[in-house]
DNA sequence: GGGCATTCCAACCCGCCGGTTGGTGGCTTC
DNA sequence: GAAGCCACCAACCGGCGGGTTGGAATGCCC
């Protein structure tokens, strides 16, 4: 039609699979209409069942696809030569959710709808991708742990403790904004710096 | 009828509103189905709508109930006066979560369904009880603020970050099972006792 | 016994929504 | 031009499910 440029399937998938972000991110994939994706796409509802099937395998499609830009926009390796900040890598996660709030909202949904036991699709992977980035922590935290603390009596908490508590305390905020709201009295969208320097702070102490 | 006992209208608002937590629990306020609700109580739906009105306002009564337990349940204050251990407390929550998932589940479908920004039922009570929280968490750091602390330059962590921290890492695993399990390698289930005490740690070194 | 409230049962209405189908027209390839 | 895929449009189907209604049984109060 107006956009002119038919014959190019990979772009109505794209389009489809846009609009489906947003609507499953927003409804979860019960409360998610299949019209409003077709008519937010600018595409005809029934292509979607030729090209995903179905609603499900559409949400199942989104996630997958969603995960997989996370992996690529957050790389392993920390590209300015190794150091690594982990208060700074808390503040880059929170940055991160405030600038995708969908992610997190998908990940929700797929543990509220999901079994809760069950593994997750592709669960093997993700497994993997965060032992690694508990072993990046544990490497970066070796040659760091301060004496002072030694000498306070204190043990260093366990990395995979620590990348849990940060991910946690940076998340939290976006999974419940209510709860943040009514604790800190304004919403994540009110001062999102103030937060993200909370947030630092935070893993800032438990990393001592 | 075979209950025999008619004429307990408490009674069946009772046993609806029990119904209603397992099934909004599990399904959320857009999937739980009213028929199955009445079903597991033993009830007509058709009483769902002079005792509560409609599923919306059901489910709304349903979160209102479970978090009257909570704050029962896990009170702030040490009931043998006063005195408040805030790593303790966040251990207690945690039990808490153990012992009733479902409140942290409505609690996130709430967040869901929920338009992100719009006031949630009953938002005015359930903020003064966290300030409350947060006053009581206040009046019981000031005392206990070490001067060797303030000697290393530290400052403490405002109140509201600290009750918000103690929530989202008591909470996070529950919230979020599956990511739990892929960075902690176990599962909450697998040994709830060593959980808790990370927590709890993380909590303490927050608090210094 | 006569009102009145509570409950059960059993349909019923109606709108919504996932998914399907048939027809038309455009673009690409041969 | 013929064949074939892609997309649009529009209507349709069928089931599901929230909410309603009417009728009958039962217990309470006067």
């Amino acid at each position: 039609m107006l956009g002119g440029m038919a014959w190019d399937t990979e772009r109505t998938k794209r389009l489809l699979l846009d609009a489906a972000v947003d609507e499953f991110a927003a409804h979860g994939p019960e409360g998610a209409r299949i019209d409003r994706i077709a008519t937010a796409a600018g595409v005809n509802k029934e292509r979607i069942y030729p090209y995903f099937g179905g609603k499900q395998q559409l949400f199942a499609a989104v996630v997958q696809r969603e995960l997989e830009q996370l992996a690529a926009a957050v790389p392993l390796e920390e590209p300015d030569g190794g150091t690594v900040d982990l208060p700074e890598y808390a503040g880059r996660v929170f940055d991160y959710h405030l600038a995708h709030p969908h992610l997190l909202r998908l990940l929700q949904w797929e543990a509220l709808c999901g079994d809760g036991s069950a593994p997750v699709a592709g669960e093997g992977r993700r497994a993997a991708h965060y032992a690694e980035k508990v072993a990046a922590v544990s490497r970066a935290r070796r040659g760091s742990g301060g004496a002072g603390d030694a000498a306070r009596g204190e043990v260093q908490l366990p990395p995979a403790d620590l990348l849990y508590a940060v991910i946690a305390l940076a998340g939290w905020q976006f999974a419940a904004p209510q709860l943040a709201r009514m604790i800190i009295g304004g919403a994540v969208d009110a001062d999102p710096a103030a937060r993200r320097a909370a947030v630092v702070d935070m893993v800032r102490r438990l990393a001592l």
